[in-house]
RNA sequence: GGAGGGAUGGCCGAGUGGACGAAGGCAACGGUCUUGAAAACCGUAGUGGGCUUACGCCCACCGGGGGUUCGAAUCCCUCUCCCUCCGCCA
């Protein structure tokens, strides 16, 4: 959410900032005239209000009955004007906030402009492509091979975009989790296991709603929203809640699994784990003072790039143009894992800076120090790392000629010393 | 699921229709004292919004929403959450 002032003080750095977003700047009139509305309603409708206070204490005092009920009777007809008034402005309000709650956040000045993802920047490359003396398999079919992924009985249970991971496969998985969620300790974060289902108040404080309203799960009869990433519960924990100054920086891990409708998506990465409705993921959350934010993001780029430093993985950093920021962020980072059986490079964490922008919907502030006001805090949040794909990274990357896969060296101790996956019983 | 009790400022806690934005305490900030600190004492101080060049004025907020009233933290309805007891259950 952006602040209203922004918009009254500054509305042509709100159009060129959505203009480089590539969306449409119609918003910015919109607001501002039903700003203009509800303020001049608000006036009205407050100037009653403050006669309505001052005559009724009047009339505790008033002795004479005569004077009294005239009073009383004024008083009743100014309630009647407040309560009509008070309708107008309510409706205008409604309208203002839900339009408000639509608008991205605004790109930091640093961030590239660009049309769409074509022209996101790749800033490096960390290893080379490796070069393999054999035809390595995508996961696909290296997984069901290996009898480590069963998409049959997963398609049967729940659809398409579902899947079994079984015995080192689902080892696999877990030992992923684990030894990630390890790691991020160790870098510093504060390990959080949070609801995997929570309020729709919690999903608009973080931005999903009301904009991504489609590719969510939520409970028919109750108030229960699934999360879609890790960063929802992790804003949601302190709505309302003001920090002192010296609270921050908080640094957060969670493990969650992740649920998507993937409308937007059909029909694009079926085959294969790369893209379920289900998925599981380590996220790295930081609230921060708005001037240390940039190095926060510094820090939480390389603590992702650890992960996969660790893991042995080639990998480049992107650096997202402004017109493929997503919805709250102000500026990205990618981290892309390369997968010789697939092909391509994979999008396996996002790592952002959302500025004051989720603070703000969650209402979540500071004190500063030296007493005063309190202000927003920034917020960062980044995948450490989303786990299908990394697992699709792992297999393919470190597949044998035989067709066994060999256990990354950092994951043995998490998966009982094992140190090669080998075919195993259907 | 049934019965009862609760929800008040950053935290704790008083307040049952009119001078209550709300006693008191803790924490915070400024000052006195002290070589410095602590203690003690004095003082400042809620959050959001509107108007104003400004001093400042006004509005709203006592878990959420609605109602009664000239006037609501206080009365009524409703929802949510917490606590105690009973029942059921991984």
């Amino acid at each position: 959410m952006l602040d209203i002032r922004l918009f009254r003080e500054q509305p042509d750095l709100v159009r060129t900032a959505l203009k480089k977003r590539q969306t449409s700047t119609a918003v910015v009139d919109q607001i501002l005239a039903l700003d203009a509305a509800r303020r001049a309603l608000l006036q009205k409708s407050e100037a009653l209000k403050a006669e309505r206070n001052r005559v009724s204490k009047e009339i505790g005092r008033t002795k004479d009955p005569d004077e009294r009920q005239r009073k009383i009777e004024a008083m009743r007809q100014v309630r009647e004007e407040i309560a009509a008034l008070d309708e107008m402005l309510r409706e205008k309000e409604a309208q203002l906030h839900h339009l408000l709650a639509t608008v991205p956040n605004l790109p930091d000045p640093a961030v590239p402009e660009g049309r769409d993802e074509s022209e996101n920047v790749v800033l490096r490359q960390v290893g080379e492509i490796p070069q393999m003396d054999f035809q390595p398999l995508p996961h696909w079919e290296l997984g069901p091979r290996l009898g480590i992924m069963d998409f049959e009985r997963g398609v049967k249970l729940s659809g398409s975009r579902f899947y079994i991971l079984k015995g080192a496969g689902a080892q696999l998985e877990r030992a992923l989790i684990a030894w990630m969620l390890d790691l991020h300790r160790r870098q510093g974060y504060t390990e959080i296991y949070p609801p995997f289902m929570v309020k729709e108040a919690v999903v608009f404080a973080s931005g999903q709603l009301p904009k991504f309203r489609d590719n969510l799960y939520h409970d028919a009869e109750e108030d229960f929203w699934w999360v879609p990433t890790a960063e929802v519960p992790l804003t949601g924990m302190h709505m309302d809640e003001i920090f002192d100054e010296s609270d921050l920086p908080r640094y957060y891990t969670a493990y969650t699994p992740c649920f998507r409708r993937e409308k937007m998506s059909a029909g694009r990465d079926v085959r294969g784990i790369k893209r379920g409705h289900q998925f599981d993921k380590v996220e790295m959350y930081i609230y921060t003072l708005p001037d240390r934010s940039q190095d926060a993001l510094q820090k939480m780029l390389a603590d992702a790039e650890q992960t996969l430093a660790e893991l042995g993985l080639t990998y480049r950093v992107v650096q997202l143009c402004t017109g493929d920021l997503g919805f709250a962020a102000r500026i990205t980072y990618d981290l892309e894992v390369w997968a010789p059986g697939s092909g391509e490079w994979l999008e396996v964490s996002s790592v952002s800076n959302v500025g004051d922008f989720q603070a703000r919907r969650a209402n979540i502030r500071y004190r500063p120090a030296g007493g005063g006001k309190p202000r927003f805090p920034h917020t960062l949040n980044g995948s450490g790392l989303g786990l299908p794909r990394t697992m699709i990274a792992v297999l393919e990357n470190y597949q044998q000629p035989d067709g066994s896969v060999v256990v990354p060296e950092v994951l043995r101790p998490y998966m009982g010393g094992m140190e090669v996956i080998r075919p195993q019983e259907a």
